[in-house]
DNA sequence: CTCTTTGCCTCAGTTTTTCTCATACCAAAT
DNA sequence: ATTTGGTATGAGAAAAACTGAGGCAAAGAG
């Protein structure tokens, strides 16, 4: 191998030879039009060649420029056609991921990474948190109770989980009305787990003494909720999660208090995974779901969007 | 165009599974090993594929790897085809250069410089100091007489004019035994310039009173040194370009004295110029070549040579 | 004919990438 | 057991690339 020119440069030339426009390969390219500017002029003072002819608002190529644009685009197409071949090729993103967000929230969202992405997702559920180099997985999505903090090294916070009650709405004489807060706490309550923990903050948040009995007591949160929207009473439920039946109208809030984050979700990432632009990708895409998804309550809920923080520390 | 690799990487990568070592592509890119090292796991991780087995002391190609490598290489051969053809169709490079030391100095080495980079270079000499920007040249290689300094803008000290008196031994009783100053100012003197600038500056440093009387004038250092040769007389003569003539006796030295600087080449770049690579090699071939012969005098003029910077200021 | 728009160039300052150096590690060979 | 030849890795340094603002000149609109 001689000497080759340098590569981005080339590359840079080849989307304006094919544009013929510094400003329109620019935006290809995100980056600014100056930038393509340099990188081309760059790449003439290597070859010692014009490669463009600048007119007063257009480019033209000289022949040079033809010839190199001609033998480049080939070589580049060769070049991203096996690439995207190895990367396709390569096994699907392992991911350990909270169970109820899965259920709930993930997956019925995965099929859009996965055709906008080109990149498989094998999902494992996890009911406690887990580190993903130790299961020998991509990453993970963990829950984590309590205030934010670092479950991990190299954990990453990604959202709250933000809980309020909700009930069948059956079991309220006029759904419409928020009840007091005496009246709400002789409603039959649900615990999605076995200590309470989530009715535990809450009530903490909300400066209530006296945790509330429970009357039935689950393991999982979709167990839970699965007994509030039959009409067994009131559990406390992610806003999130709950969407569809809240605009359905099968679950609905009978009382009207801010929001509690009880715990929190966290992205952790092997830093062994060969995977790293995939996980990348993953990652914001995950922050951009989330963006559009979380905290942003149906209609019905706008009175109780001015939402706290509120921490049971 | 889709997502194209990062294209550095792919080099490195392409290098190395030529080479299976890290090591020898570091080498052949002039980089430390570390660094390919590093590139090459920026490649796997951004196509999600290993493509190396690492062994203890040697690489292997995963299928992944040789299949990547076995589209890269054609593809890269292309690449260097082509700029090689653009490079080789260019024009020549265009330096003026000073007389002298192109008759003397230059003109002799430059075919290593063409075969060596592979580019042809167009010599105009000039006898004054001249912009390579006003006359459309790619450089200058000019001499300004005197200390150093900058003659114009962007212009850089390339090596000093070390002037030593030189004559046909034939002048001289016994060639082998150093006249003393009085001796050395009978012998008849040979201007190299209308003004005898060198021998003024020359005496100046040597902290001789009055300006030796010229027998002869000339307009070029050529002429006088062909004139000294002959026997006519002693001309002042830079070192470096009388090398041939001094060891084979054609001339010597009459006196034991430094060596002194009358003046300065320069190079000046146009910054114009689209032959920045190809100037920057020949830049550098010129203080190879100045380096290895510059200074550095045959055996005979050992003893001048704890030479002297004096200057006539 | 003047004003505005468009698209390129240039420069200084900053950010990002890449490289180096030194060191750690590991297994085979001595 | 030690040396040797190779790769991996971390911190800091160096180099490359990018940005953003200002300029300029042609083309088109009014």
């Amino acid at each position: 191998m001689k000497q080759l020119p340098p590569l981005n440069a080339l590359k840079a030339f080849a989307i304006a030879a094919e544009q013929l426009s510094f400003t329109r390969a620019a935006d290809l390219l995100n980056v600014s039009q100056g930038a393509v500017s340099r990188q081309v002029r760059l790449l003439e003072e290597h070859l010692g060649v014009e490669l463009f002819q600048r007119h007063h608002r257009s480019l033209s190529l000289t022949p040079e420029g033809h010839l190199l644009a001609q033998e480049l685009a080939p070589a580049f197409n060769r070049i991203s056609a096996v690439a995207d071949t190895l990367r396709s090729q390569s096994r699907p993103l392992r991911i350990k991921a909270a169970a109820t967000l899965t259920n709930r929230w993930l997956l019925p969202r995965l099929h859009d990474f996965e055709s906008r992405h080109a990149g498989k997702v094998q999902l494992a559920t996890v009911r406690t948190p887990v580190n993903p180099i130790e299961v020998g997985f991509d990453a993970a999505l963990i829950y984590c109770p309590g205030p934010p903090h670092t479950p991990l090294p190299g954990s990453e916070l990604l959202f709250e989980e933000l809980m309020m009650p909700v009930c069948n709405p059956l079991l309220l004489d006029d759904p419409e009305k928020p009840l007091s807060m005496e009246q709400f706490l002789r409603l039959p309550i649900l615990w999605n787990h076995a200590e309470g923990r989530d009715w535990q903050q809450w009530s903490a948040a909300l400066g209530i003494s006296e945790l509330p009995e429970p009357s039935l007591i689950f393991d999982t949160d979709t167990e839970a909720m699965q007994a509030a929207i039959s009409g067994h009473g009131v559990c406390l439920s992610n806003l999130s999660f709950i969407s569809r039946e809240l605009s359905e109208g099968q679950l609905v809030s009978p009382i009207d208090t801010p929001l509690v984050a009880t715990g929190h979700y966290y992205w952790v990432v092997n830093p062994q995974s060969l995977k790293k632009s995939l996980l990348e990708q993953f990652h914001h895409w995950l922050c951009e779901q989330a963006a559009a998804s979380m905290w942003i309550t149906e209609e019905e809920e706008e009175t109780v969007y001015p939402a706290a923080n509120h921490r049971a520390d």
